[in-house]
DNA sequence: AAAATAAAAGACAAATTAATCCTTTATTGT
DNA sequence: ACAATAAAGGATTAATTTGTCTTTTATTTT
Protein backbone atom coordinates (compact mmCIF):
# COMPACT_ATOMS: atom_id res chain seq x y z
CA UNK A 1 0.00 0.00 0.00
CA UNK A 2 2.39 2.46 1.05
CA UNK A 3 6.20 2.54 0.47
CA UNK A 4 8.45 2.00 3.73
CA UNK A 5 9.57 5.89 3.54
CA UNK A 6 5.71 6.57 4.31
CA UNK A 7 4.84 3.45 6.54
CA UNK A 8 8.04 5.00 8.71
CA UNK A 9 6.85 8.47 7.88
CA UNK A 10 3.50 7.91 9.47
CA UNK A 11 4.95 6.21 12.51
CA UNK A 12 7.34 8.75 13.03
CA UNK A 13 5.14 11.67 13.16
CA UNK A 14 2.33 9.78 15.35
CA UNK A 15 4.83 9.56 17.57
CA UNK A 16 6.42 13.26 17.49
CA UNK A 17 2.32 14.31 17.92
CA UNK A 18 1.88 12.11 21.01
CA UNK A 19 4.91 13.78 22.78
CA UNK A 20 4.35 17.53 21.14
CA UNK A 21 0.78 17.16 22.94
CA UNK A 22 2.48 16.89 26.67
CA UNK A 23 4.84 19.52 25.03
CA UNK A 24 7.76 17.67 24.55
CA UNK A 25 10.56 17.36 21.73
CA UNK A 26 11.98 14.20 20.93
CA UNK A 27 15.41 13.62 19.01
CA UNK A 28 15.84 11.09 15.92
CA UNK A 29 17.45 8.87 18.21
CA UNK A 30 14.37 8.38 20.67
CA UNK A 31 12.12 8.26 17.61
CA UNK A 32 13.50 5.49 15.84
CA UNK A 33 13.90 3.78 19.41
CA UNK A 34 10.10 4.50 19.51
CA UNK A 35 8.83 3.53 16.11
CA UNK A 36 11.75 0.75 15.29
CA UNK A 37 12.84 1.82 12.42
CA UNK A 38 16.37 2.64 11.13
CA UNK A 39 17.79 5.79 12.42
CA UNK A 40 19.64 7.49 9.60
CA UNK A 41 16.91 6.36 7.16
CA UNK A 42 14.38 8.04 9.36
CA UNK A 43 16.26 11.10 10.06
CA UNK A 44 16.05 11.86 6.41
CA UNK A 45 11.98 11.06 5.97
CA UNK A 46 11.76 13.67 8.98
CA UNK A 47 14.24 16.05 7.23
CA UNK A 48 11.73 15.98 4.20
CA UNK A 49 8.82 16.22 6.25
CA UNK A 50 10.46 19.44 8.07
CA UNK A 51 11.21 20.85 4.34
CA UNK A 52 7.22 20.50 3.86
CA UNK A 53 6.10 21.88 7.41
CA UNK A 54 4.61 18.61 8.51
CA UNK A 55 6.74 18.61 11.51
CA UNK A 56 9.15 21.86 12.89
CA UNK A 57 12.79 20.90 14.28
CA UNK A 58 15.51 22.93 16.31
CA UNK A 59 18.87 21.82 16.47
CA UNK A 60 21.12 21.55 18.96
CA UNK A 61 20.85 20.77 23.07
CA UNK A 62 17.19 20.49 24.02
CA UNK A 63 16.55 20.27 20.15
CA UNK A 64 14.81 18.18 18.46
CA UNK A 65 11.20 17.65 16.39
CA UNK A 66 7.96 18.64 17.64
CA UNK A 67 4.48 19.74 16.25
CA UNK A 68 3.45 22.90 16.95
CA UNK A 69 -0.42 23.25 18.02
CA UNK A 70 -1.82 24.54 15.10
CA UNK A 71 -0.16 21.88 12.34
CA UNK A 72 -1.23 19.13 15.31
CA UNK A 73 -4.92 20.69 14.52
CA UNK A 74 -4.38 20.79 10.54
CA UNK A 75 -2.32 18.19 9.82
CA UNK A 76 -4.00 15.17 8.11
CA UNK A 77 -2.19 12.07 7.18
CA UNK A 78 -3.34 12.71 3.62
CA UNK A 79 -0.72 15.45 3.92
CA UNK A 80 1.98 13.07 5.00
CA UNK A 81 0.99 10.45 2.41
CA UNK A 82 1.27 12.82 -0.38
CA UNK A 83 4.53 14.46 0.77
CA UNK A 84 6.21 11.02 0.86
CA UNK A 85 4.43 9.00 -1.51
CA UNK A 86 2.97 11.62 -3.96
CA UNK A 87 -0.36 11.60 -4.98
CA UNK A 88 -0.59 8.23 -7.40
CA UNK A 89 -2.71 6.56 -4.18
CA UNK A 90 -5.41 8.99 -4.72
CA UNK A 91 -5.44 9.83 -8.59
CA UNK A 92 -3.57 6.63 -9.81
CA UNK A 93 -5.40 3.87 -11.93
CA UNK A 94 -5.73 0.67 -10.38
CA UNK A 95 -4.48 -1.16 -13.40
CA UNK A 96 -1.78 1.03 -13.75
CA UNK A 97 -2.98 3.37 -17.02
CA UNK A 98 -0.69 5.98 -17.30
CA UNK A 99 -4.31 8.57 -16.64
CA UNK A 100 -7.25 7.19 -14.19
CA UNK A 101 -9.87 8.93 -16.29
CA UNK A 102 -14.01 8.04 -15.78
CA UNK A 103 -14.61 8.81 -19.95
CA UNK A 104 -11.85 6.16 -21.10
CA UNK A 105 -12.04 3.72 -17.67
CA UNK A 106 -10.22 0.54 -17.03
CA UNK A 107 -12.23 -2.32 -16.49
CA UNK A 108 -11.97 -1.95 -12.89
CA UNK A 109 -12.09 1.94 -12.41
CA UNK A 110 -15.80 1.86 -10.66
CA UNK A 111 -14.69 -0.32 -8.56
CA UNK A 112 -11.33 0.78 -7.55
CA UNK A 113 -12.31 4.39 -7.23
CA UNK A 114 -15.13 3.71 -4.38
CA UNK A 115 -12.27 2.05 -2.57
CA UNK A 116 -9.38 4.85 -3.50
CA UNK A 117 -11.91 7.32 -2.21
CA UNK A 118 -12.82 5.89 0.96
CA UNK A 119 -8.78 5.70 1.44
CA UNK A 120 -8.62 9.38 0.65
CA UNK A 121 -11.43 10.60 2.99
CA UNK A 122 -9.99 8.31 5.79
CA UNK A 123 -6.39 9.90 5.27
CA UNK A 124 -8.04 12.93 4.94
CA UNK A 125 -10.44 13.05 8.07
CA UNK A 126 -7.47 11.55 10.14
CA UNK A 127 -5.70 14.44 11.83
CA UNK A 128 -2.88 14.57 13.93
CA UNK A 129 -4.37 15.66 17.10
CA UNK A 130 -7.19 13.10 16.54
CA UNK A 131 -4.33 10.32 16.60
CA UNK A 132 -2.76 11.73 19.46
CA UNK A 133 -5.72 12.09 21.95
CA UNK A 134 -7.12 8.75 20.84
CA UNK A 135 -3.80 7.18 21.57
CA UNK A 136 -3.81 8.29 25.59
CA UNK A 137 -7.58 6.64 25.68
CA UNK A 138 -6.68 3.35 24.47
CA UNK A 139 -3.92 1.18 23.83
CA UNK A 140 -2.08 1.42 20.62
CA UNK A 141 1.23 0.44 19.23
CA UNK A 142 3.83 2.07 17.06
CA UNK A 143 6.03 -1.03 16.92
CA UNK A 144 5.84 -4.63 17.56
CA UNK B 1 -1.34 0.13 -4.69
CA UNK B 2 -0.06 -2.70 -6.74
CA UNK B 3 3.21 -3.56 -8.08
CA UNK B 4 4.19 -2.67 -11.68
CA UNK B 5 4.16 -6.95 -11.99
CA UNK B 6 0.64 -7.09 -10.81
CA UNK B 7 -0.39 -4.33 -12.98
CA UNK B 8 0.71 -5.69 -16.43
CA UNK B 9 -0.21 -9.02 -14.80
CA UNK B 10 -3.95 -8.42 -13.77
CA UNK B 11 -4.26 -6.28 -17.58
CA UNK B 12 -2.74 -9.20 -19.17
CA UNK B 13 -5.36 -11.43 -17.48
CA UNK B 14 -8.27 -9.50 -18.53
CA UNK B 15 -7.29 -9.50 -22.09
CA UNK B 16 -6.70 -12.88 -21.97
CA UNK B 17 -9.69 -13.60 -20.76
CA UNK B 18 -11.90 -11.37 -23.10
CA UNK B 19 -10.07 -13.26 -26.29
CA UNK B 20 -11.00 -16.67 -24.29
CA UNK B 21 -14.53 -15.52 -24.04
CA UNK B 22 -14.60 -15.58 -27.61
CA UNK B 23 -12.42 -18.99 -28.05
CA UNK B 24 -9.24 -17.10 -29.07
CA UNK B 25 -5.92 -17.79 -28.06
CA UNK B 26 -3.23 -15.03 -27.63
CA UNK B 27 0.00 -14.32 -28.42
CA UNK B 28 2.59 -12.89 -25.73
CA UNK B 29 3.40 -10.16 -28.49
CA UNK B 30 -0.60 -9.69 -28.97
CA UNK B 31 -0.71 -9.24 -25.49
CA UNK B 32 2.02 -6.98 -25.02
CA UNK B 33 0.74 -4.88 -27.36
CA UNK B 34 -3.16 -5.16 -26.31
CA UNK B 35 -2.00 -3.53 -22.83
CA UNK B 36 1.06 -1.87 -23.66
CA UNK B 37 3.74 -2.97 -21.69
CA UNK B 38 7.27 -4.35 -22.02
CA UNK B 39 6.94 -7.61 -23.50
CA UNK B 40 9.35 -9.72 -21.88
CA UNK B 41 8.24 -8.54 -18.77
CA UNK B 42 5.24 -9.47 -19.42
CA UNK B 43 5.91 -12.88 -20.76
CA UNK B 44 7.78 -13.54 -17.02
CA UNK B 45 4.72 -12.71 -15.47
CA UNK B 46 2.71 -15.05 -17.45
CA UNK B 47 5.08 -17.73 -16.99
CA UNK B 48 4.21 -17.44 -13.06
CA UNK B 49 0.68 -17.32 -13.91
CA UNK B 50 0.64 -20.29 -15.92
CA UNK B 51 2.45 -22.42 -13.05
CA UNK B 52 0.36 -21.40 -10.59
CA UNK B 53 -3.08 -21.97 -12.85
CA UNK B 54 -4.24 -19.05 -13.18
CA UNK B 55 -3.73 -19.30 -17.10
CA UNK B 56 -3.28 -22.08 -19.74
CA UNK B 57 -0.25 -21.57 -23.00
CA UNK B 58 0.56 -24.00 -25.63
CA UNK B 59 3.17 -23.86 -27.66
CA UNK B 60 3.88 -23.78 -31.07
CA UNK B 61 2.13 -22.87 -34.06
CA UNK B 62 -1.57 -21.57 -33.53
CA UNK B 63 -0.23 -21.82 -29.53
CA UNK B 64 -0.62 -19.12 -27.02
CA UNK B 65 -1.96 -18.05 -23.71
CA UNK B 66 -5.92 -18.67 -23.27
CA UNK B 67 -8.27 -19.22 -19.64
CA UNK B 68 -10.52 -22.25 -19.80
CA UNK B 69 -14.30 -21.67 -19.16
CA UNK B 70 -13.88 -23.12 -15.75
CA UNK B 71 -11.18 -21.02 -14.96
CA UNK B 72 -12.87 -17.88 -16.14
CA UNK B 73 -15.91 -18.61 -13.68
CA UNK B 74 -13.84 -19.55 -10.91
CA UNK B 75 -10.97 -17.18 -10.79
CA UNK B 76 -11.40 -13.83 -9.48
CA UNK B 77 -8.83 -10.76 -9.42
CA UNK B 78 -7.59 -11.63 -5.92
CA UNK B 79 -6.01 -15.07 -6.58
CA UNK B 80 -4.45 -13.08 -9.52
CA UNK B 81 -3.00 -10.80 -6.69
CA UNK B 82 -2.24 -13.22 -4.26
CA UNK B 83 0.18 -15.00 -6.98
CA UNK B 84 2.12 -11.88 -8.01
CA UNK B 85 2.04 -9.37 -4.73
CA UNK B 86 1.47 -12.07 -2.10
CA UNK B 87 -1.20 -11.70 0.31
CA UNK B 88 0.43 -7.96 2.18
CA UNK B 89 -2.39 -6.16 0.87
CA UNK B 90 -5.05 -8.61 2.47
CA UNK B 91 -3.14 -9.13 6.22
CA UNK B 92 -0.42 -6.52 6.37
CA UNK B 93 -0.75 -3.35 8.62
CA UNK B 94 -1.32 -0.25 7.14
CA UNK B 95 1.97 1.19 8.98
CA UNK B 96 4.41 -1.32 8.30
CA UNK B 97 3.95 -3.29 11.49
CA UNK B 98 5.24 -6.85 11.56
CA UNK B 99 1.65 -7.92 12.85
CA UNK B 100 -1.25 -6.55 11.78
CA UNK B 101 -2.94 -7.80 15.13
CA UNK B 102 -6.38 -6.68 17.02
CA UNK B 103 -4.96 -7.24 20.06
CA UNK B 104 -1.92 -5.18 19.24
CA UNK B 105 -3.11 -2.32 17.05
CA UNK B 106 -1.18 0.48 14.83
CA UNK B 107 -3.41 3.54 15.74
CA UNK B 108 -4.80 3.37 12.32
CA UNK B 109 -5.57 -0.06 12.62
CA UNK B 110 -9.59 -0.07 12.85
CA UNK B 111 -10.14 2.37 10.39
CA UNK B 112 -7.39 0.90 8.22
CA UNK B 113 -9.30 -2.16 8.14
CA UNK B 114 -11.99 -1.36 7.12
CA UNK B 115 -10.73 0.19 3.26
CA UNK B 116 -8.12 -3.12 3.58
CA UNK B 117 -11.11 -5.73 3.83
CA UNK B 118 -13.95 -3.52 1.10
CA UNK B 119 -10.59 -4.05 -1.19
CA UNK B 120 -10.40 -7.53 -0.52
CA UNK B 121 -14.35 -7.68 -0.93
CA UNK B 122 -13.79 -6.05 -3.75
CA UNK B 123 -11.00 -7.85 -5.61
CA UNK B 124 -12.62 -11.55 -4.43
CA UNK B 125 -16.08 -10.87 -5.60
CA UNK B 126 -14.94 -9.87 -9.78
CA UNK B 127 -14.52 -13.09 -11.68
CA UNK B 128 -12.64 -13.08 -14.55
CA UNK B 129 -16.18 -14.08 -15.96
CA UNK B 130 -18.09 -11.05 -14.82
CA UNK B 131 -15.19 -8.50 -16.27
CA UNK B 132 -14.78 -10.48 -20.07
CA UNK B 133 -18.81 -10.50 -20.48
CA UNK B 134 -19.07 -6.50 -19.03
CA UNK B 135 -15.88 -5.39 -21.14
CA UNK B 136 -18.42 -6.61 -24.21
CA UNK B 137 -21.25 -3.95 -22.74
CA UNK B 138 -19.44 -0.68 -22.04
CA UNK B 139 -16.28 -0.38 -23.18
CA UNK B 140 -12.98 -0.36 -21.08
CA UNK B 141 -9.54 0.40 -21.74
CA UNK B 142 -6.41 -1.32 -21.08
CA UNK B 143 -4.00 1.20 -22.33
CA UNK B 144 -4.06 4.80 -22.95
C1' DA C 1 35.52 31.19 23.32
C1' DA C 2 35.23 26.22 23.58
C1' DA C 3 32.89 21.95 24.05
C1' DA C 4 28.85 19.45 23.53
C1' DT C 5 24.49 18.44 21.35
C1' DA C 6 21.39 17.62 17.65
C1' DA C 7 19.51 18.23 13.06
C1' DA C 8 20.81 19.08 7.92
C1' DA C 9 23.22 17.73 4.02
C1' DG C 10 25.68 14.92 0.89
C1' DA C 11 27.87 10.85 -0.77
C1' DC C 12 27.62 5.94 -0.88
C1' DA C 13 26.12 1.03 -0.53
C1' DA C 14 22.80 -2.71 -0.46
C1' DA C 15 18.60 -4.73 -1.70
C1' DT C 16 14.62 -5.11 -4.38
C1' DT C 17 11.92 -4.42 -8.44
C1' DA C 18 11.57 -3.72 -13.25
C1' DA C 19 13.10 -4.92 -17.61
C1' DT C 20 15.98 -7.10 -21.42
C1' DC C 21 18.37 -10.61 -24.04
C1' DC C 22 19.64 -15.12 -25.37
C1' DT C 23 19.01 -20.11 -25.40
C1' DT C 24 16.10 -24.16 -24.96
C1' DT C 25 11.97 -26.92 -25.43
C1' DA C 26 7.58 -28.17 -27.39
C1' DT C 27 4.43 -28.23 -31.28
C1' DT C 28 2.79 -27.72 -35.90
C1' DG C 29 2.60 -27.48 -40.88
C1' DT C 30 5.24 -28.45 -45.21
C1' DA D 1 12.73 -34.94 -41.38
C1' DC D 2 12.76 -29.90 -41.45
C1' DA D 3 11.62 -25.23 -40.97
C1' DA D 4 8.82 -22.19 -38.55
C1' DT D 5 6.37 -20.74 -34.48
C1' DA D 6 5.64 -19.71 -29.78
C1' DA D 7 6.22 -20.36 -24.86
C1' DA D 8 9.73 -21.64 -20.99
C1' DG D 9 13.90 -20.86 -18.77
C1' DG D 10 18.16 -18.66 -17.42
C1' DA D 11 21.38 -15.00 -17.11
C1' DT D 12 22.14 -10.31 -17.05
C1' DT D 13 21.27 -5.25 -16.78
C1' DA D 14 18.91 -1.02 -15.31
C1' DA D 15 16.33 1.62 -12.22
C1' DT D 16 14.37 2.54 -7.91
C1' DT D 17 13.93 2.04 -3.14
C1' DT D 18 15.90 1.30 1.14
C1' DG D 19 19.46 2.06 4.14
C1' DT D 20 24.25 3.69 5.98
C1' DC D 21 28.09 6.70 6.96
C1' DT D 22 30.51 11.01 7.30
C1' DT D 23 30.72 15.92 7.35
C1' DT D 24 28.61 20.40 8.07
C1' DT D 25 25.70 23.79 10.30
C1' DA D 26 23.14 25.70 14.07
C1' DT D 27 22.38 26.17 18.99
C1' DT D 28 23.26 25.85 23.78
C1' DT D 29 25.84 25.27 27.97
C1' DT D 30 30.04 25.83 30.48
S1 LIG E 1 -8.82 4.06 -15.11
FE1 LIG E 1 -8.19 2.43 -13.89
S2 LIG E 1 -8.88 3.05 -11.97
FE2 LIG E 1 -9.54 4.68 -13.21
S1 LIG F 1 -1.97 -3.16 13.16
FE1 LIG F 1 -1.78 -1.60 11.70
S2 LIG F 1 -3.40 -2.04 10.40
FE2 LIG F 1 -3.62 -3.60 11.85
Amino acid sequence: MFSKTCEYGLRAVIFIALESNVDKKVSITAIADAIESPQAFTAKILQQLTKNKIVQSIKGPNGGFFIDDKSLKTVALSNIVAVLDGDAIYTGCGLGLHQCNDKKPCPLHFKFVEIRENLKKMLESTTLFELATDMNLKEYFLKN
